[in-house]
DNA sequence: GTTACATATAGATAGTTATCTATGGATTGT
DNA sequence: ACAATCCATAGATAACTATCTATATGTAAC
């Protein structure tokens, strides 16, 4: 390998590549040509001394030697965006950037960490990503951000992860729905009702479903909605009933009724996840004493979990 | 700071200053004239935007900008390192991947020249397909595996081709066949009974066929059976003889007996086969040498037909 | 078989970089 | 003050790089 022959436009645009799994959609991506994208590739792969991309049916394939220079090409980036946050916080002011990818639930919470964080640090950049947890699984996979937000964390082998925060689920119903003034309910007196619930693998749907079929209950008829909003709006106006994370629900809010079903006591977790394996900036971490630090004083302390101190943050 | 400026040759001349504490040094280690030396850091500073180093006193000072740089300097050539670490031991052949599709009959040969590859070389991935002729073939002509194992090599207009194994194809009845105790029969008399075959396009049923039809004969009734594993169990049951190779046939197996046909001896070659047009991992290039240097040692010595030198390697 | 899309190759050009030689201006020590 | 160092600047050049347009080639899909 010869670095004498690699620049760091060089790298720039191998990754975008390896990440748009395409040299035409990197091309129009980058403001260049198809031509121009092929030959950098050429060049970087002569400068390396092996391929890095094969082409198989119209569809690029990154080689191992490939797949390894772009996790290379990651930390390597990160130290450079950590020399410039260094830089920027030299000439005045705490800087830097902190990418958060979090599942759509999450977006109801951990704004009263950012909110907060942000006031502190003003100048800290919070891009944040919502998404369902295949995308964000996704991003995950590809290391694309400093710290996702799971309720179930993924395979750990190449991350950390911490619990901060309880999840209850709650089981809402419209204001004039017959079981919207019975003192007690149980599960299987919801069954017979539509229920309204998130697209399939969103956290709370598989929690509730595998309840579902652990006790061997069936819906008898249910609708699929694209968020959460949609549901809460949805039940208020008498579309069904649903279950959703009481951390989606305003407390103050009577446009529908919470349900006091005493047999299902459904719950998840909030996970911090932080791979190990890819640069973590340096406001990341930050970020993350501060929510060890404060999690107890931004968000209801009935529902924190604060095992932030597992994770390792240095 | 602009990284687009910013080349490999420039941090190291860089470090090389720093370390040195000196440019005028510097440009003598490194062959370089001193004003050279002085320009670099010039303009790496300007693409830094930042002072990196002082001089007072005809002394270097390094500024805690240029110290931080050094150290980023220090993680980034790291990480190429170990990159490089990484390429080399890919090259070596000490990992990698190697991905081998094989017809059904060889996974009864090839697992013992791969048991003993895969101890030498713990971090090789050694993914396996096993599928009828025409499965492999297909995956043969996309090319999506390094290494093919035919019994029938395909076109070789864009691959190459080398035997290594002689497979000699054995005719089985059951115990109580009328056949079963006869001394010597000739491939006529096996005519009146059922055969047990595989799918059409498997390897040993074209050569049976194709043995069949020059000589004139027809089968008076056959099964076709998906796996050579049922036709040996059906032959033992009794429900009718079969053709299979000796490699498919443990030597103890006495559940069955074999025929001595004077008339017809039927077999085919084990080959690996490798495309020209793609790239082959050094992982694969790797164990085709171990091949050709151990198929005496580990296979059967009776039946190996070496002859893997004709593949080119390199 | 035609169209659409992806990648590869060739040839051209403007701009940048690495490097040199020659020279000038500091600082230090004698 | 003078020599010895050290670093900075100027000017020159060959080499290399990034990028383009135009075109060819190879799959996929209709």
């Amino acid at each position: 390998m010869d670095l004498r022959h690699i620049s760091f436009r060089l790298l720039e645009v191998f990754m975008s590549v390896v990440k748009m799994g395409s040299i035409s959609e990197t091309a129009r991506r980058l403001h260049l040509t198809q031509p121009t994208v092929s030959l950098q590739i050429k060049r970087l792969q002569e400068a390396v001394g092996e391929p890095l991309l094969l082409i198989q049916q119209q569809k690029l394939h990154v080689t191992d030697a490939g797949l390894e220079l772009f996790k290379t090409c990651q930390q390597v980036f990160g130290h450079f965006e950590d020399y410039q946050d260094f830089l920027t916080e030299l000439n005045g002011g705490s800087r830097g950037r902190c990418k958060i990818a979090m599942v759509n639930t999450a977006q109801y919470i951990l704004p009263k960490l950012l909110g907060p964080y942000s006031n502190l640090h003003p100048h800290v950049e919070l891009p944040l990503e919502i998404g369902n947890r295949a995308e964000v699984l996704d991003r995950f996979e590809r290391g694309e951000d400093d710290i996702y937000v799971f309720s179930h964390p993924p395979s750990l082998e190449h991350a950390q992860a911490a619990r901060f925060l309880h999840n209850p689920l709650e089981f809402i119903v419209p204001l004039n729905h017959p079981l919207a003034h019975v003192k007690a309910v149980k599960l299987t007196d919801l069954m017979p009702y539509r229920f309204l619930l998130r697209e399939n693998g969103s956290a709370t749907r598989m929690l509730f479903e595998s309840e579902l079929q652990s006790r061997g209950l069936v819906l008898s008829d249910s609708v699929q909605m694209a968020s959460n909003e949609a549901i809460r709006v949805a039940v208020a106006s008498g579309l069904g009933i649903a279950v959703l994370s009481r951390h989606v629900l305003a407390t103050d809010d009577t446009s529908f009724k919470v349900l006091n079903v005493t047999d299902a006591h459904l719950a998840s977790q909030w996970y911090f996840v932080m791979r190990t394996d890819r640069h973590i900036s340096h406001a990341a971490r930050n970020f993350l004493k501060f929510a060890q630090q404060h999690v107890e004083q931004y968000l209801d302390t009935q529902w924190v979990r604060n095992e932030l101190h597992k994770l390792d943050l240095n």
